[in-house]
Parts: structure tokens; C-alpha cells; sequence
DNA sequence: CCACTGAATATAAAATAATATATTCATAGT
DNA sequence: ACTATGAATATATTATTTTATATTCAGTGG
């Protein structure tokens, strides 16, 4: 026996198993599917897998980084056009997240249980996801600088406060107790007193 | 058999019932305290308990009552000196507020479970927090108004608004991960953003 | 009639036993 | 030497029984 049903390369047996981990993770959530159901799915013994992944939360944890990663694709392309402002950007960005979480809450039925066994598990995924989000935001603190429409001292410190505010609109315990309207509004208003602040301007 | 231990009036009752309920409550939680405990540490049967309060969620919905009266009274009291002004006034309110929940969460073991019980059981509690909260906001965001220095359209709106961005400073599970000190200096950079905005200011 | 109790019950929690699962490793085929 | 497996084990989950608890109510003493 050389190799792995047809001379796959390492990687490709890698992402065979994480495209069964991803169905099962999103339907199930991680204690629910068995290392044992993910080596039936890709046909090899459940020892085999190990050579692949170090453990299940490795799996847990690459099935992570994949979704955040086509996440941030996503985001991306709704900021791409060109037509938008600073504010603008923040806007969409913002929504276009919170519209992400509420989707992925309401799609996949076992996804918050996969979350809050990656929150409790690896902290470090927590790290990751907000650094991803950060870096975004911080490139569209950085337009506003630009564009000499923003100002700001600390783009690191004020992103993460932002991110802060935000904590309501990326938690599914909350997002569970409204519509997507609701928090739609809600957030609008926060972004506007963000932008414009309590200040009266002359 | 006319009355409870000396002629005691129902309100004195209640409120005996209710200091054994707090004490075990803060330490045990809800689920670890039983009703014959509390029966039996104000002297009567476990039935007559039903006497002063409909059940075991309604003395603890008490509790959560006498709970934010005293966290209001605290905070108004931070608010009284007169020397503050609105932006003053926001930031020991903000700061206070943290203070209180990130006390709450270390002097009391069982708090936590009392807040996820209420939650889970009551989304009035959860409501009447929320609205205690806001009025407080809401004198501070008036007084900015008539100070004619913080400029606002929807009194409701913009407390709603910013309480929503506060969500992080006040939810165990994101207080658990941050020292006291990251938290203050988070809400600090998040108040000022709230009172300055991003957009600059000629 | 009123304030209260103790027994009764239905439900929820804890403890336990039974099962399933994650992970390791010695071994086998190539 | 490399890829893979099945059996072994220690841990975690589930199912089951046992126990504790919340709540009700008929009844007791004043």
C-alpha cells in the first residue's frame, strides 16, 4: 500500500477530510461527529486520519480558518467597489458581517455549538477571527485617514474599540433574542454615533 | 397558629425570605439553593414559602430587583457630584457600570449562574436591566443636550445605541477573558470614540 | 376562617452503569 | 522506509436508575 486511494497528495487527502469534517461540522457541531464518520466519509481506517491531523481539534481548527478565510473573501468583494466612501465602506462592512453571523446562525443548524467549542478549546481561533476582522477594518479606518474625512490616533486602538462595540452583533446568545432587522437598525445607529459622535459639530 | 414568628407583617416575611434567598443565591446560584433550605433558614415549612412568594423563579426575579436597585442607587451616587459635566458623567457611568459587573463576578462564585438562570427563565428581567440602565443613560444623554454640547436626535435611539456597544463590558463571558484594567482602557477608547466620532472636526 | 404544616406528586438533578469515541501503537502490506 | 490498519486504552457520552426538589393540597390547630 503506498498511498491513499489513487496517489492523492498529502494535501489533497487533507482537504478530502475537511470537506466531510465541514459538512459534518456545520450540521452536527464538533462533539457530534465522530473522528470514526469523517474516516468512513473519505474510506480510510479512523487511525489514518491522524496522520493528516493531529487531533480533532486540529480538524476543529483548520474547518475554522477555512470558513474565516471565506468569510473575509466575502467581505472583501463587498468593499471592491470602487464607488464607496470611507463611511461607506465602514457601513457595508459592518452589515455585511453582522449579515454573515446571522446567516451562518439560522443555515447551519449545529453552528454555535461548533463556536462555542473552539471558543472553550482555542483560544488562539479566537485570536485569528478577531485579527481578521481587525485587519479589514483597520484598512478602511485607514481610506478615512486618506481621504482626510476621519481622523484618528491609534488606528490599532480604535479599530479594537470598534470591534468591541460590535461584541452584540457577532454573538449568537444575542443575536438569538432579535430579527435581523432589529440589529440591522440598532447597528446603523451605532455606526452613525461612531462616525459622528455626541459632539456638536460647529 | 395566627402569624409567622411574632406577629411579623407579609413585607417583613418577604423580606427575610428574601435576605436567605440573596445570601445563598450570590453563593450557590439558583439552581444549587433549594426552597426547604430557604425554609428552613427563616424557620417555616417549604410549603408556607409559597404563602409569600408563587415559586422559586419569583423569589429570585426579587432578588434580581432588589439586585439592580442597589447597582442604581450606587451609580447615582457616583453621578451626584455636581462638578461633572455630560462627557464626565458618561465616563464614570460607563466606568461604574463595569466596575460593578466585573465586582459582581469575582465576589460572588455563583453570580454567573444566577445571571444565566434569569436570562434563560425571564426575558423581563432581562428587559427591566436593560431599561433601568437606559434611564440612567438617558438623564446623562439629556443633560449633554441641554449643556448644548452633545448634539441628538433620538434620545431612545442613541441610548439604545450605546448600550448595545457595551455589551462586552458587561457579559461574564467576555469580562472572564480581560483583566479589569484591558476592559477600562477598551470602554475608554470606545467612550471617546462615542463622544468625538471619527469624522474630524474643524 | 386563617396561618400553617406534612404528606403526595410530578419533575429535575445526581449518581451510576453502559456505551461510544479519541487517540496510541505495534504490526502488516508494499 | 512508507502508508495504512486493527486492536488496545483511557476518556468522554449516553442511557438508566436513584435520589432530591419544586410545587400542590388536604388537613390541623388556633
Amino acid at each position: 500500500m503506498k498511498r491513499f486511494l489513487c496517489e492523492k497528495t498529502d494535501d489533497e487527502v487533507r482537504k478530502a477530510i475537511l470537506d466531510a469534517a465541514e459538512k459534518r461540522f456545520k450540521q452536527y457541531g464538533f462533539k457530534k461527529t465522530a473522528m470514526s464518520e469523517l474516516a468512513e466519509d473519505v474510506g480510510m481506517s479512523t487511525s489514518n486520519l491522524y496522520r493528516y491531523f493531529s487531533s480533532k481539534l486540529d480538524i476543529a481548527e483548520a474547518f475554522a480558518l477555512r470558513c474565516f478565510a471565506e468569510k473575509e473573501i466575502g467581505l472583501q468583494l463587498l468593499l471592491e467597489k470602487p464607488l464607496d466612501s470611507a463611511v461607506d465602506s465602514l457601513v457595508v462592512y459592518a452589515k455585511g458581517l453582522l449579515q454573515y453571523n446571522f446567516d451562518q446562525l439560522y443555515v447551519y443548524p449545529a453552528i454555535n455549538d461548533m463556536i462555542m467549542a473552539l471558543c472553550e478549546a482555542s483560544s488562539e481561533m479566537v485570536d485569528k477571527k478577531r485579527e481578521g476582522e481587525l485587519s479589514i477594518l483597520k484598512v478602511i479606518l485607514k481610506k478615512g485617514q486618506e481621504e482626510k474625512c476621519w481622523e484618528i490616533d491609534d488606528l490599532d486602538e480604535t479599530g479594537l474599540a470598534i470591534m468591541a462595540s460590535w461584541v452584540m452583533f457577532s454573538t449568537p446568545t444575542f443575536m438569538r433574542h432579535q430579527t435581523l432587522e432589529q440589529l440591522e437598525k440598532r447597528l446603523s445607529n451605532l455606526l452613525n454615533l461612531i462616525i459622528t459622535g455626541l459632539k456638536v459639530r460647529e
